[in-house]
DNA sequence: AATTTCCACAACCGCACCCGG
DNA sequence: CCCGGGTGCGGTTGTGGAAAT
């Protein structure tokens, strides 16, 4: 397909956008919102293609976007959805509110890749670089499997993602809330103006963190070296409840994991598993991988923090404090000693101090090693799922 | 003070998907 | 089912300011 692409098109402005068209901009979509993308340039005023101005309002000039340097928490979320989500910056930019993807895309590539590179992390994978399994600690290979299960259960979830699609999708009438914001706006709203509200959650990370805390769980009781096989989900449907089994991690259906719902529908407000301090099971938005690389917005399930996002440090983690047999709070813990110590905004038990082999080890060790002391840490069976 | 290099970020580009006709 | 317009997305480039020489 031969598509007028806009810089083909002659007489039109490229590159900064004054503050005089961001007005004109500005003032066309408050005014009469945005409508068509390609119409408005010219409605509008603006000698600029309908894309440029459609990237300048979402990347930049949108009311909802917050601006600045991102905080540790961000910092945290980005890394930790990377290592889940990869490059899907739209996917990343979901669970993080009022920061747009390219935000994140940029701050990724000028901030933390170089961070955890310098750590010694590889920021493709998320892996010690130097790891070789057997020739180093024991925590190389527990890395690199966590790394590997993050990798299945990013397709899992995805896969998952796709069925619970499916499954609302033949529901008619389904309930309000059963989409969160986002997802209604794109499938109700396409073509409208940007979602204004994102999910107040990290509903896949918290997913995703909850199954690998179970993961471990088996682990510690002996019975997961040798189990990952294979990445196929085995999502199942009943009337009454929604089943995921840990595929991948073993093969007892004794352990799986049973997501009870009044229906199929996942229905906010339908709840009925709730987990300790307040962690109930919800229906949520995720991220799933369409065929060919695309992506979009689906709804799926989730495990999430019922306290707000915005007020609770360590919300989208499955609340440790308020849990003390789900010790996830380690992780984070782990993280902001990396990160406070890398930023550049030294913080105080680090501050000044370059970098050295020595201290990037440690750094890469904890990385891991919350990861894996939390492993340690937990119980078998844990109430978290 | 002039020039070069580095860095951060806004903006561009092209591909792929969605959806209506 | 096919086609084409509209849009979303991720990768890449361009630009301006800061730092270094």
């Amino acid at each position: 397909m031969v598509k007028s692409q806009c810089f083909e098109k002659v007489g039109l402005k490229k590159g900064p956008w004054t503050p005089e068209e961001d007005q004109k901009l500005l003032a066309y979509i408050e005014e009469h919102g945005h409508g068509s993308w390609r119409a408005l340039p010219a409605e509008a005023g603006l000698r600029r293609c309908g894309k440029s101005c459609r990237l300048r309002w979402t990347n930049y000039l949108r009311p909802d976007i917050k601006r600045g340097k991102f905080n540790l928490q961000e910092e945290q979320s980005i890394i930790q959805l990377h290592a889940l989500l990869g490059n899907r910056w739209s996917a990343i930019a979901t669970h993080l509110p009022k920061r747009t993807d390219n935000e994140i895309k940029n701050y990724w590539n000028t901030h933390l890749k170089k961070r955890l590179d310098k750590m010694g992390i590889d920021p493709v994978t998320h892996k010690p670089k130097a790891d070789s399994f057997g020739s180093g600690s024991g925590h190389s290979k527990g890395a690199a499997n966590l790394s590997h299960m993050a990798q299945w259960e990013s397709a899992r979830l995805e896969a998952e993602a796709r069925l619970v699609r499916e499954s609302k999708l033949s529901v008619p009438n389904p309930p309000k809330n059963i989409l969160s914001s986002a997802v209604s706006a794109q499938v109700s709203n396409k073509g409208s103006a940007p979602p204004t509200a994102r999910p107040q959650c990290l509903d896949v990370l918290k997913a995703w963190q909850g199954v690998v805390f179970s993961m471990f769980s088996v682990r510690s009781s002996g019975s997961l070296s040798g189990s990952l096989e294979s990445p196929t989900s085995t999502l199942n449907f009943s009337e009454n409840a929604l089943a995921i089994p840990l595929v991948g991690v073993q093969k007892n259906p004794t352990t799986t994991l049973a997501f009870a719902t009044n229906n199929a529908t996942c229905n906010r407000g339908t709840t009925t598993t709730e987990f300790d301090g307040g962690n109930q099971l919800e229906c949520f938005e995720k991220l799933k991988e369409p065929a060919q690389g695309k992506r979009n917005l689906e709804s799926s399930m989730a495990i999430h923090d019922i306290s707000p996002y915005a007020s609770d440090h360590n919300a989208w983690f499955v609340d440790s404090s308020a849990n003390e047999n789900a010790p996830m709070g380690n992780i984070i813990d782990g993280f902001s000693e990396i990160l406070a110590c890398n930023s550049l905004d030294h913080s105080p038990t680090c501050s000044g101090e370059n970098i050295n082999d020595n201290y990037a080890g440690n750094l890469e060790d904890n990385y891991w090693n919350s990861l894996l002391n939390l492993v340690d840490a937990s119980p078998t069976g844990s109430s978290v799922f």
